[in-house]
DNA sequence: TGTACATCAGTGAACGCGCGTTCACTGATGTAC
DNA sequence: TGTACATCAGTGAACGCGCGTTCACTGATGTAC
């Protein structure tokens, strides 16, 4: 070795470049088709518009994708795994309830800001025009719920709840970060003053909750030994 | 008078037949567009499509709108009517608070059963890809909070409340609302099982929300004196 | 009641256009020797 | 290192098709007398 190698440039292109090119044609269809679901719906996205969009001439969107369809069950499976990752910072955060619900809406205003378009996109296709997403998203709603209602299971405040009580609560909580995305995503972009409003609005929203939460044991309805054991 | 004159008959069409058949012809292009909308949205709709399936020739539907936007804009006037007449059946319900919650539940039941493809067209659109849309839905949900707000502060439970804190209560009844709403309506049509399993869910989250209303002023965050007055 | 004319909701044909998809091609990237 | 060949991502032209919209028309409904 007399001499280093150069860095790889564009003048010696490595082997693996013809991969990364591709991939990166990929990446392009793929923030294009996003950008375009900022203000449509996924089933009214063309192949031309995509590609027009994408920098590519239309033939070219067939050497990543079979049709639209493809590209997009892709969008979905990346969105859900954003939505997934987000789920998880919230249930990672800790502390005493109150700041607990401090860090969630901050964690999940962060989120919204970092990836706006695929928020958008799940909020736009929950109630979409196509089944399959539908189902998809509602599944994956359904998982974050399970396992939001095993992290509170895991609270002092729900010590004697069951597990259907426990879902029945996670459900609410989950339904509320749902709408508060919604709502931090539909604010002017970049607007700190929306987004104190509405995480000020989630905040209080949230307390009252725990507060039901709290004192829910000794006023369930029917009373509590009435109340049947956590099947269903 | 030596006879009665025949009743309206197809025989002999009285004056005003031929403004009910183009009000008829009118009503099939609607009902037609809401049956489409079932599963699809709002900005993938057709001319023609929507007159193949109303039966009249594509030209025929210049005769009663000028273009599909003008369509658009009627269902949701439709819609937001049909909201409009749900939430009027909600705050119209008197009782004590646990009897409240199922009578609400009730109504929104039979709405969405009544009202179904009214109620699909507005979650399709709530974050569809049409912004006139979708900011006619967040108006008309401000005033049903609006509404809502005031509803509560008639309630004994309320004393010591202020506005801020009413609108806050009422956001959350209404998200819960149109988060059931959407669940009913998910729901395979006329299954009564999903049905009860959905009311069920949403009588112990609203119990929940209930309990939570009752106890906020011990516990409100900050301490009641700190809090400002209801200023925006 | 009957007749002559006006209205206008609905039609069928025609238009130009952008769509999805295919095809043979080009030329940069990769590989064998 | 240099040369000869293989691969294949991306292209530009072409296709047939359904779209939105227009137009002159038809015939039932409505009106005047």
């Amino acid at each position: 070795m007399s001499h280093t190698p150069a860095p790889t440039s564009a003048a010696t292109p490595p082997t693996g470049t013809r991969q990364a090119q591709k991939e990166q044609s990929r990446r392009a269809l793929l923030d294009a088709a996003l950008r375009l679901l900022d203000h449509q719906n996924l089933s009214g996205l063309g192949v031309r518009e995509v590609t027009r969009e994408a920098g590519l001439s239309p033939a070219g969107f067939y050497r990543h994708f079979r049709d639209l369809d493809e590209l997009g069950v892709t969008l979905v499976t990346e969105a859900l795994e954003n939505l997934h990752l987000l789920v998880r910072r919230v249930l990672a955060e800790q502390g005493e309830p109150i700041e607990l619900i401090d860090r969630t809406i901050a964690v999940i205003a962060r989120h919204v800001r970092e990836y706006r378009p695929h928020i958008r996109f799940l909020a736009r296709e929950r109630h979409g025009g196509v089944r399959r997403v539908r189902e998809a998203i509602a599944a994956e709603l359904s998982v974050f719920t399970e396992e939001t209602a095993l992290a509170l299971g895991a609270l002092p405040q729900s010590a004697g709840w069951n597990e259907a009580e426990l879902r029945m609560l996670a459900g609410l909580y989950v339904e509320h970060m749902v709408s508060t995305a919604a709502a931090f995503m539909e604010a002017p972009a970049g607007s700190r003053a929306a987004e104190r409003r509405i995480a000020a609005l989630a905040r209080d929203q949230l307390h009252l909750i725990s507060i039901g939460h709290r004192h829910w044991l000794a006023e369930r309805p029917g009373g509590a030994e009435q109340r049947p054991p956590a099947t269903e």
